[in-house]
DNA sequence: TCAAAAGTGTTTGACGTACACCCATGC
DNA sequence: GCATGGGTGTACGTCAAACACTTTTGA
């Protein structure tokens, strides 16, 4: 089938991974870099996500899937579409406009924003065609376009989804240990949270399965590995009405 | 300034209305009619959403206030921005066709979906220029395009949105009954209400206010008015981090 | 005086919160 | 044997849930 692009729309993808080792919620981007034709002066030097535009043949869904796939080789990953970008200046920030001089792209460019989970091991960075690189969300670099806006929507879409549906475990590997699980929360909420109490209303969550494994070598004494059960989360989830005003 | 259209986004407002004497909550929809050039046959009677292309110097917060504005005469409403839509075949079923060949726009339109919260007692139908028409959320009309889809999606959002901001104030009079907001409650999220219990959590609430007014004529016993007062919900308020999952 | 909706209190159980020490292992 | 992270128990308070009758008014 013939590519033919559609130039009002485009598709933006937020890719949080997690890093289990050093604890940090991170996020994926992309280096802008642009020298003038002298190569005297450095014009464009920052960041942004991946994205691109869609094809006429194709759904949203289907766009932000191949180009996290292109950008990370990853397919199969928690994906959610949280917002649409369309400010007509939203591209016309000053490098913006030296960027776009080089390459060749509508300036009026609606983009429509998902955000992915993954795991930070799960990506081979010398893999990527782009210069990608990983940065902690508490950490960013100077990023272009309207990208900063479009990140911190990602992340506070993130805080609330986290609280309520079970998507942490996308984040972790397999088998986790319950500490782990509780220091991702920690690191995206930016929160202490009591070990004893997270921990028993953990272990009581008939989705959450010990394993007969113990993790090793990390720490000093092996700790418990569990792992998550959506089936059993979907069987025992239901709906409360508890109205939280 | 010049209004050009943007031929490949449009919004779409998916306008819920609070009707607080027949206690229902109801969609503004607008009838799609097209009869064959003899007139001997209806080729299209159903409805749909009110929506339309952006014009390139718009955001799509403006474009779905200008929309919203046009059929109800309304501005500073509720309104929330909840999702994209763009399918390749959104707009192509049998009846979509129909009334595409006599309209003239593209097949290929990703819309972003809105949904407003108003009173139905503040929309004047006949002034509207189109043939809108409030519908209860219980029994829709046959809908055209993928409207039921944006509008099933829409009702989503928004019942998980009521359970946990005070959107639901949106829906009613300044001036209400404790009653009344348990009425909308129990609309939106079908369900009963315990009403000692509900009574007791609400007046407990300080951004609910008692009036020195009774609401009288309606019913035998004259009810007390609260207000609902937004600043002092936003001093009250405290982001929980309550894990819940 | 009666029909209709408004309004009221108590008990129970679940769960979130606060808080400090022992345990098992690798080095 | 000691440093390191893993793991445990109790008491208290808040709040949701269940549940039935009295009050006030208009007609």
């Amino acid at each position: 089938m013939e590519l033919i692009k559609n130039q009002s729309i485009s598709v933006d993808c937020v890719v949080f991974g997690y890093d289990t080792l050093t604890k940090s919620l991170n996020l994926l981007l992309i280096n802008r870099y642009l020298e003038s034709e002298d190569k005297n002066e450095v014009l464009v030097d920052d960041y942004v996500l991946t994205g691109y535009h869609i094809y006429e043949h194709e759904t949203l869904d289907d766009a932000a899937t191949r180009v996290l796939k292109e950008l990370t080789g990853l397919t199969n990953t928690y994906k959610k579409q949280f917002k649409a970008f369309g400010d007509p200046n939203r591209l016309r920030g000053e490098k913006d406009l030296e960027w776009i001089k080089s390459e060749n792209f509508n300036f009026r460019t609606v983009t429509v924003a998902y955000y992915f989970l993954i795991k930070t091991e799960d990506v081979d960075l010398k893999n990527t065609k782009h210069e990608a690189k990983w940065f902690p969300i508490t950490s960013l670099p100077k990023l272009g376009f309207d990208h900063e806006k479009i990140i911190l929507e990602a992340y506070e879409d993130l805080k609330i989804k986290c609280l309520a549906e079970p998507i942490i475990f996308e984040l972790l590997p397999d088998k986790f240990t319950i500490n782990e699980v509780q220091e991702v929360y920690e690191s995206i909420l930016n929160i202490e949270i009591d070990n004893r109490n997270f921990r028993r209303k953990l272990i009581h969550k008939k989705y959450i399965i010990p394993l007969d494994e113990k993790k090793v070598g990390v720490s000093k004494k092996p700790s418990q590995l569990y792992m998550f059960s959506k089936d059993v989360y979907d069987k025992v989830y239901q709906k409360n009405y508890l109205i939280n005003i």
